[in-house]
DNA sequence: ACCGCTATCGTGGTATACCATATATGAACG
DNA sequence: CGTTCATATATGGTATACCACGATAGCGGT
């Protein structure tokens, strides 16, 4: 819990005068904002971790009263982040493999849509950038940094998403894979899944150049189901 | 604006001793359902249709206070069915064209990723009982109940989500059938697109019983995506 | 010593008062 | 008559006080 607290005072400074936007938000969003990436950088599946949140605790840190706070964790909790229980307090949630693995196959359906699209509308452009984002794996094997890796192999996936064009799926995959994002200390470890990985990727990139629409969410689909069949057979820690 | 606080007072009249469940939801997801339910049955795209919400309006047809009222707005405008312009009030969205095509797809990918589940995982009596959806219309063309037919093709839908068993979809798809039923009647109002429809699902439903993987999931995901290319032609009313 | 009841407290839920500001209104001035 | 500026009003945002209720701990009885 303290992980959050520290991470949230950090706005109760005041901006050094950068006045650009005039602080345009509302407190709600700028609470709802901090709580996510608060929530996204603790490392919710470790069991030693303080999953409970307190309301009048939060008041105190973000300096702001009740109203505000209630309505961002209201929205925290229809994502889907935490579970408030009245009368006893509100807790970040732990997902179990089943609802992971309903995540992986809702974000291989939806990235797969995206492979489509993009093979029907990018430009040739946007999609040769996405070979730069594995130029630093292609000189030394992804064994030596596995934890750059794995933001990578999220940027990949996030880039192929992006190249459909549709805010609609941008936005709720945003979601998803920063659920996904919380095990994946535990789906990249093994690293000769890294290797297949990568050469997952470059034949969806190579799809993707060839405009071969079927192939491209083909291979995407499958690629993701193949994690989440990864994640039922190794992710036991789950509930 | 008249027809959502009819509805809405529906609720101020109290249970008459119908006390099941004793009333065990909050206030905010009472107001909350019952917005999203007044939002679903109102004809947005009428051009004559007020769509400003007012809070203190519905305080009063409500007989909350605004706390509640306001956080059910916050969840409603997170999913899209409304937006609050800061001193300027509430309204309802229209979605534009892009938006609604970018749900149709983002349906499509949904859909065909709960039929690929259902073909692994639902029971042949589950998937036996699609074809009674269908019952009434196989003794007379749909084109001489169209209303009814609309109806019957969001259940035809629903029931492929369901069979996918995936609550994720699940949840998620309700949603977007909110959303793209807003302007069903704009959809289904040429019959031949009527009678094709009526194929379609009938093939799908065959491939689920073949428990052909590919072919279900390809099947669903060609018959959304037509209806997305149809809005795309024929819905020039959308902005 | 153990069981049960009661009082207190902690917690989320709700009501309400207050605030800031964009818009509307109208009066005064040109 | 038109323009402009000041005042009023409406509206969403925020703070705070209050409430209901479950939990828990402490006290008393057996």
């Amino acid at each position: 819990m303290n992980s959050i607290v520290t991470l949230v005072q950090r706005t109760t400074s005041a901006t050094p005068l950068a006045l650009a936007p005039l602080n345009a938000t509302s407190l709600r969003d700028q609470a709802y904002a901090l709580l996510k990436t608060a929530i996204a950088d603790t490392d919710i599946y470790d069991p030693k971790q303080e999953l409970r949140l307190d309301e009048r605790q939060l008041t105190e840190a973000l300096g702001v009263s009740r109203t505000p706070i209630r309505e961002a964790l209201s929205l925290l909790e229809q994502e889907g982040f935490i579970r408030t229980v009245p009368r006893r307090g509100i807790y970040i949630i732990r997902k179990s493999k089943r609802e992971m693995i309903e995540m992986i196959q809702m974000w291989a359906a939806l990235e797969s849509m995206a492979a489509r699209l993009a093979t029907l509308n990018a430009s040739n452009a946007e999609i040769a950038k996405l070979r730069h984002l594995f130029d630093e794996f292609q000189t030394s094997p992804p064994s030596e940094h596995l934890c750059e890796y794995s933001d990578a192999n999220i940027a990949f996936h996030t880039a192929v998403i992006a190249l459909g064009g549709s805010q609609m799926i941008i936005d709720a995959t945003k979601n998803l894979l920063l659920h996904v994002r919380a095990i994946r200390r535990a789906t990249i470890t093994q690293m000769d899944r890294a290797a297949r990985s990568i050469i997952d990727h470059l034949k969806i990139i190579e799809a993707l150049e060839h405009r071969d629409t079927e192939l491209a969410e083909g291979l995407t689909r499958k690629h993701t189901l193949d994690l989440a069949a990864h994640v039922d057979r190794h992710c036991g820690f789950l509930g």
